[in-house]
RNA sequence: GGGCGGUUAGCUCAGCUGGCAGAGCACCUCGUUUACACCGAGGGGGUCGGGGGUUCGAACCCCUCAUUGCCCACCA
């Protein structure tokens, strides 16, 4: 035998990838079929692919699969982000490693660096997602700074200022002091910690009493413009208008009031510091309070915080603390838990910080977008994620879409002035000046007046628009591509980012086509580790897939992925999952070595056995197919793997295969030989979208096909009306076989030893896969009888009774006590299931197909009943 | 603090509008049968998280408790 026993799929995977690539299959143009589109979810351009990027893109490849044998116009655009925050922080240290700072460079020569490092690391995801099989159309793939998508975002910030929907303002906002930039609110984590609360005493101006306050913060007394009370304590009634003095500090600073306080918080009394902390700076607008700023970009002290200038806030924080005790200011220190705001990115606790800031405003906006959810127009997979949906769009809030970062598309603003309003906003500072002149009144003004702001858009600016962007939908609304793919069909991303880009995309959809982007959304889940913990790089425990698609084949690690991965469920990943999936490509690999070595003979007769196994096996695949595209249908594709898997396994292999097997070193009749092959390229073409690699393989091993062949794109099997009938009938004759099987093993009996059988004439005993029990039973003589038979094995499928007579083979006390058993058994259930017939209520109530079908049950048990006790009788 | 899920076999999960608890893997037994030991045949295994209730009948509907996960949130 020259084909070996184990598949390898090594250079089957790269030998079929080239070949689709060659042949252009991946490929779309807009014609006159349906498209069906998928946009990658474009991971970071930097980034490298790992187990949360195979899942993700093992399911899209699935779905692009299907849809291109079905017949679709399948396109599959794939991309990379630029991923500012991310990208900028990786070149930063980088630049660091080589001894270059940041500070040290111009914006020009750190982007320089920054697009050096992006053309040397960019594409390599891409180039693993090829192993994986990813059918992506190649040619099209796009990069969110390539000149029209940054034009196209760039275009859309005019146009929504314009519309008076980006704004600049003052603001509190997120500071993330490690990367020196603001965040959205959604880039900010809320994780528990262990703090302190610590209480702290103010002396009250003119007299000897102090006023105590509770503040996690005390490194920002040196910030305090004020101490707050709730008007209507009676505690602090006495206080008002008095002033108290600021430790350390040694500031006087106003009592007031404001209902903002909690009385039963604390101490009831509240330090306000404007500058560091939202709910302060708006009690202190209230107030007209002073704003004092204590930190730095980076966190540290600025001269506000006097002896403590240069010092890093947590360790001002133990140091003022110390003071305050030597000061006689402290009065006591809690343990308190508590959350604070990380950055997503660099896990730097966040700093809320008043500062110029460019906001989109979101409230409606985003009404589109959440009704189209609602209706399921857009439809969410699961859609247990419509109420957090909806939760945050309805509690949205104006997203901070300016960051301190040079990576990233420069917003369009061009300033004549210092003020928060001094600028214009134009495509180009040439454009800018006429604008800024007219603004200004001042035909004077010059380009060299002018000064870009230098802050970059959020990344999220840009993949909002994804979808419609990569079709260059955004400056050209009416063109060709947008109008054809658009909307797009599927976008299967992790449910972390449902916020970030998931509902930002529905919302610039809306706006900008006035149509969803997509039309179902595929949440995949988290891949964790056995553990149960997320698989991440810094705890070491995420398998590279490269080796593992080495060890267990692209097809195998995809199988593995899917098997046990339903939508919105995290994903327990296991080696084992790509175990029992290598071991289904040898399976089949197997199935096909078998069939190939079989040796053709038209002048042979088609056996009975096989002509049914062909009807049948015909009825089982539609039968099959019908599952699995109701699964498909559902967005189920682990189950409508698995139903694929047990066909093949199950079905195909070990029972079908095995009825028509020939005869040992005999040939197989023409007819059925055809009708093997043809089944086995229908399962073929199921299980393509799955294991495309190893299905390809084998599709072109059967036979020579053209050049132009290829299973990628055969037409995917359709459903056709199937003999369900037939499908019962042979659920009888397989309970028979494994009768067979079971008496021959606990009696020993050899299968190569054939045996006898008789069957005590029934109605219910239809003789349809006759043929076939006796083949797969080895059975020599099968024959009908009138009469139990004496000195036999016996055993009942239904209610139909089978003999095996067996010489000295038969003990009839073991006989006795295995009826015994039986009779016991189905008595029991004979009891329950008269037990509900004799209830008055269930048969006046229960539905007339419910009690059909237990009267039925009734009936088989006391026939069974009735051969058992007579056989019984008969020993 | 608010909201939303989950809890079914050792593990991962199905179980549609109430009507005999399922699958895959794992496990056990047997097997050098002429595709495959990455295999075959046969088999065991569940008080459906606890407690109430509705119903002729509850894994499924209602109440309650427990537990676990996720999302949101400016109480010092």
């Amino acid at each position: 035998m020259s084909i070996p026993t184990h598949y390898n799929p090594e250079n089957v995977e790269d030998k079929w990838y080239a070949y689709w690539m060659a042949h252009n299959y991946f490929h779309s143009e807009p014609d006159n079929r349906e498209p069906y589109t998928i946009v990658i979810p474009p991971p970071n351009v930097t980034g490298v692919l790992h187990m949360g990027h195979m899942l993700n893109n093992t399911i899209q490849d699935v779905l692009i699969r299907r849809a291109r044998m079905k017949g679709f116009n399948a396109c599959w655009v794939p991309g990379t982000d630029h991923a500012s925050i991310a990208t900028e922080a990786k070149v930063v240290a980088k630049l660091k490693e080589e001894g270059i700072a940041k500070a040290d460079l111009t914006r020009e020569e750190f982007l320089e660096h920054a697009w050096e490092w992006t053309h040397k690391h960019g594409g390599i995801i891409l180039e693993q997602l090829k192993k994986l099989g990813a059918s992506c159309d190649w040619q099209r793939t796009k990069f969110t700074m390539d000149d029209d998508l940054s034009a196209s975002v760039i275009s859309v910030f005019i146009d929504l200022y314009k519309k008076g929907l980006i704004y600049r303002g003052y603001r509190m906002v997120n500071w993330d002091p490690e990367a020196k930039t603001t965040l959205s609110d959604e880039e900010v984590i809320h994780i528990e910690k262990n703090a302190k609360l610590y209480y702290v005493k103010y002396l009250i101006e003119g007299t000897e009493d102090y006023i105590t306050i509770a503040t996690t913060r005390p490194e920002t007394i040196l910030g305090d413009t004020a101490i707050c009370v709730n008007p209507n304590d009676k505690r602090f009634a006495h206080l008002a208008g008095k002033k108290a003095i600021v430790p350390v500090a040694n500031r006087s600073i106003p009592i007031i009031a404001d209902d903002y306080v909690d009385i039963e918080f604390g101490t009831g009394c509240l330090k306000i510091t404007p500058a560091h902390d939202q709910n302060d700076k708006e009690i202190g607008e209230r107030h007209n309070l002073e704003v004092i700023d204590i930190l730095n970009d980076d966190a540290t002290l600025n001269a506000k915080g006097l002896h403590y200038e240069g010092q890093d806030r947590f360790v001002a924080r133990k140091n003022i603390v110390k003071e305050l005790e030597s000061l006689d200011n402290l009065v006591k220190i809690e343990d308190y838990a508590t959350k604070v705001g990380t950055s997503e990115r660099t896990g730097a606790v966040i700093e809320p910080k008043i500062s110029a800031q460019w906001f989109l405003k979101m409230k409606d906006l985003s009404q589109p977008a959440l009704d189209a959810v609602l209706d399921n127009d857009v439809q969410l997979v699961p859609d247990k994620f419509k109420n957090t949906y909806r939760h945050w769009m309805e509690n949205v809030r104006d997203w901070n879409i300016s960051r301190q970062l040079w990576w990233g598309h420069q917003i369009p603003a061009y300033f004549y002035a210092d003020g928060v309003n001094d600028f214009v906003i134009a495509n180009s500072i040439e454009e800018a000046l006429p604008l800024a002149q007219e603004k200004t009144g001042n035909s004077a003004l010059k380009i060299s007046d002018l000064r870009q702001e230098s802050d970059v858009l959020d990344t999220w600016f840009s993949s909002w628009l994804w979808p419609i962007s990569v079709f260059d939908g955004i400056r050209y609304p009416e063109n060709k591509e947008i109008n054809y793919y658009y909307p797009t069909n599927d976008l299967v991303t992790a449910p972390e980012i449902l916020f970030f880009w998931v509902a930002r995309m529905i919302i610039a959809g809306y706006e900008y086509r006035d149509e969803k982007p997509f039309k179902n959304v595929y949440l995949t889940g988290i891949v964790r580790d056995k553990q149960g913990r997320k698989m991440s790089k810094s705890l070491g425990n995420s398998p590279d897939p490269i080796e593992l698609m080495k060890k267990y084949g692209a097809d195998g690690v995809r199988v593995g992925m899917l098997l046990t991965s339903p939508a919105g469920n995290d994903l327990p990943f296991d080696m084992e999952l790509c175990q029992q999936g290598r071991n289904f490509s040898n399976k089949i690999w197997n199935a096909f070595r078998l069939v190939k070595q079989w040796e053709v003979d038209d002048a042979i007769d088609q056996p009975e056995s096989a002509k049914v196994a062909i009807d049948w096996y015909t009825a089982k695949f539609q039968e099959a197919l019908e599952e699995t595209e109701q699964s498909y249908d559902k967005y189920r594709l682990s189950e409508a793997l698995m139903r694929i898997y047990k066909l093949i396994w199950d079905d195909f292999s070990s029972w079908f295969l095995e009825m028509v097997k020939p005869e040992y070193q005999k040939p197989i009749d023409a007819k059925t030989y055809a009708a093997v092959i043809a089944f086995f390229e229908e399962n073929l073409k199921v299980l393509h979208p799955f294991m495309p690699f190893l299905t390809e393989e084998i599709w072109h091993l059967f036979k020579d096909r053209t050049p132009e062949e290829a299973l990628i794109i055969e037409a995917y099997p359709k459903q056709e009306v199937y003999n369900e009938n037939l499908l019962q009938e042979f659920d009888f004759a397989s309970e028979v076989i494994t009768n067979i099987r079971s008496i021959r093993k606990e009696k020993q009996i050899s299968f190569k030893e054939t045996i006898n059988i008789s069957v005590l004439k029934n109605d219910a005993a239809a003789d349809t896969f006759t043929s076939v029990i006796k083949k797969l039973g080895n059975i020599e003589t099968f024959s009908t009888v009138l009469e139990k038979v004496d000195k036999a094995l016996s055993f009942r499928v239904q209610s139909v009774e089978y003999f095996i007579p067996v010489e000295n083979a038969v003990n009839s006390e073991e006989e006795k006590a295995k009826l015994t058993d039986e009779l016991k058994y189905i008595k029991g259930f004979l009891k329950s299931v008269q037990g509900k017939l004799s209830n008055e209520r269930f048969v006046n109530n229960a539905p007339e197909q419910v009690i059909a079908i237990e009267r039925q049950k009734e009936a088989d048990a006391l026939a069974k009943i009735k051969t058992i006790e007579e056989s019984l009788g008969s020993l």
